[in-house]
RNA sequence: GGCGACAUAGCCAAGUGGUAAGGCAGAGCUCUGCAAAAGCUCCAUCCCCAGUUCGAAUCUGGGUGUCGCCUCCA
């Protein structure tokens, strides 16, 4: 089956096809880091970072775009204050941010813009607005007139009468209409600022997409992508301003937008601040579990995150990860392997159906006809697209355990039992398993689980494999 | 007030006309000194009402509920 997308603009699933033959260009609107990620923004960039996969898995070369707006109004509002300044604090959220996107490898994308480094296309961009008529200036800025532009509305399905009867637009008495909305905002005193033909100031936020994305890839480009939050008003904006100097419409082929993820059943929001930042949440949890997770629900649905579903994604990877082990060498049967990866690769191409995908994934290894070499082949491409292969972050937990105290802590627990004096945490646990394994070999197994439990105080639990040897985990 | 999305087992969730994938949790059994893993078995008729159809979770109409957008937002 060949790959269909979910357009926005047509609330349809269409076929994709990308406007160069082998060529995806896709632009994906990326972080404000005026403030900490969260995990909404995670569920977010890590479906496009798998869309990107699958692209690439189709054999496409894909261009990705991710842009950081690195200006406004709320930093400025920080800045003053906490005497901070705006850019140290945009600096400080995206180090964080890009720090968990490694540890959630989400690949970087192919350029990623700041807002602050494209100044002259957006001031370009703005004056040829003014000078075509599309915008105008005002006391406070340079506004964009939507009535100029008659399909308004398009991509989010509104009405513009509608919207200016809706109670809940703003008055602005700097504007013309209530719709118009601000390309370029004057600088007041103390305010960071650029200089432009209309006077120092700072750029709207919807203008520097569409700058963006015009310098670097070009208009028209293939998928324009963001949460769903975007559609309106940042992405009708967007439209609105690139369209109305395009001779060749659209901007973009394809607009897909992620569903937003609720917690405690309300969307994660700055301005609710009802959310845990990212980098503290993968802290606490395998990052794989987490793209687990999240690949095991449609990437448009609204999601409610619970701490309880992150602990069974866990169970789920380990046991993915187990069977993954098992596939071994011995002789599998193609067949039955080829109908699964036929029923993999079509859930992937119906609008990137993870979940359904997944289930195959689950089903696949549960079938004992499913082993040997190809197998594990099916299985190395399904993790590396899902992103779940191997491990990409430390293991926070275990960290926290190997403290200098461990050792004490172990010896009281084990009472006189073994002696520990001088060991290291891996050598105190690596004798406690010997003595137990005597214990077990001289039929004292009381003795060997008063060792196991000692242990298990620490959260350190064994395994007795069927070769005789112990291994150890720990127990989240 | 306007517009829109969603509603499937204890929890999560796929499936958009042909008789309910999968995961987590749970129960029983096999295996196991114990524990874990693994294997086998069990666990829903798809929010409500009406309609279309030989046949509907899937289509239509009407309810109810939840959430989102209309304001910075992934």
């Amino acid at each position: 089956m060949s790959l269909k997308l979910y357009n926005t603009r047509t609330r349809t699933v269409e076929p994709f096809t990308p406007l160069e033959s082998n060529h995806v260009r896709m632009y994906v609107c990326g972080l404000t880091p005026s403030a900490e990620a969260h995990l909404g923004h995670a569920r977010s960039f890590l479906f496009f970072d798998v869309l990107r996969r699958y692209l690439q898995h189709l054999g496409y070369r894909v261009t990705y775009v991710r842009n950081v707006t690195d200006i406004d109004d709320r930093s400025i509002a920080r800045a003053r204050e906490t005497g901070e300044s705006y850019s140290a604090i945009m600096r400080r959220h995206y180090d964080s941010f890009a720090a968990s996107m490694r540890r959630l490898g989400v690949d970087p994308p192919d350029v990623e813009p700041r807002a602050t480094a494209y100044i002259e296309p957006i001031v370009e961009m703005v004056d040829e607005l003014v000078a075509r008529d599309f915008a105008y200036t005002t006391d406070d800025g340079v506004y964009f007139t939507v009535k100029k532009f008659p399909r308004y509305g398009a991509l989010s399905h509104r009405n513009v009468d509608e919207l200016l009867a809706g109670a809940r637009i703003a008055v602005d008495e700097h504007k013309h209409d209530a719709l118009d909305f601000a390309l370029w905002k004057f600088a007041k005193p103390g305010e960071p600022a650029w200089e432009s033909p209309w006077g120092a100031g700072r750029p709207g936020w919807h203008i520097e997409c569409s700058a963006m994305a015009r310098a670097i890839l070009g208009e028209p480009f293939d998928i324009h992508g963001g949460g769903f939050d975007l559609v309106f008003p940042h992405h009708e904006n967007e439209i609105a301003q690139s369209e109305s100097l395009m001779p060749a419409p659209p901007m973009a082929n394809v607009w897909m937008h992620g569903g937003l993820l609720m917690f405690d059943g309300k969307k994660m929001s700055k301005s609710l601040g009802n959310f845990e930042p990212l980098s503290a949440l993968l802290d606490r949890h395998d990052p794989r579990a987490i793209r687990l997770l999240f690949l095991g629900t449609g990437y448009r649905k609204p999601m409610n995150f619970t701490e309880d579903s992150i602990t069974g994604a866990t169970a789920a990877l380990d046991r993915l990860r187990r069977a993954y082990e098992k596939l071994g060498a011995d002789a599998g049967d193609p067949a039955v392997l080829t109908a699964y990866e036929g029923r993999f690769f079509d859930a992937l191409s119906d609008d990137l159906n993870t979940a359904g995908a997944l289930g195959v994934l689950f089903e696949a290894v549960a079938d004992p006809r499913v082993r040997g070499p190809q197998a594990v082949a099916f299985f190395d491409t399904a993790q590396h697209l899902f992103g779940i292969a191997g491990a990409f972050a430390p293991a926070a937990p275990a960290l926290r355990i190997f403290d200098d105290a461990f050792v004490a802590r172990l010896a009281a627990a084990l009472g006189d039992a073994v002696h520990l004096n001088g060991h290291t945490p891996e050598a105190a646990i690596a004798t406690v398993i010997e003595a137990r394994n005597a214990a077990r070999a001289g039929r004292d197994f009381a003795r060997a689980d008063r060792l196991r439990k000692a242990l298990a105080e620490l959260r350190i639990v064994l395994t007795d494999n069927k070769d005789g040897t112990t291994s150890w985990t720990f127990e989240e």
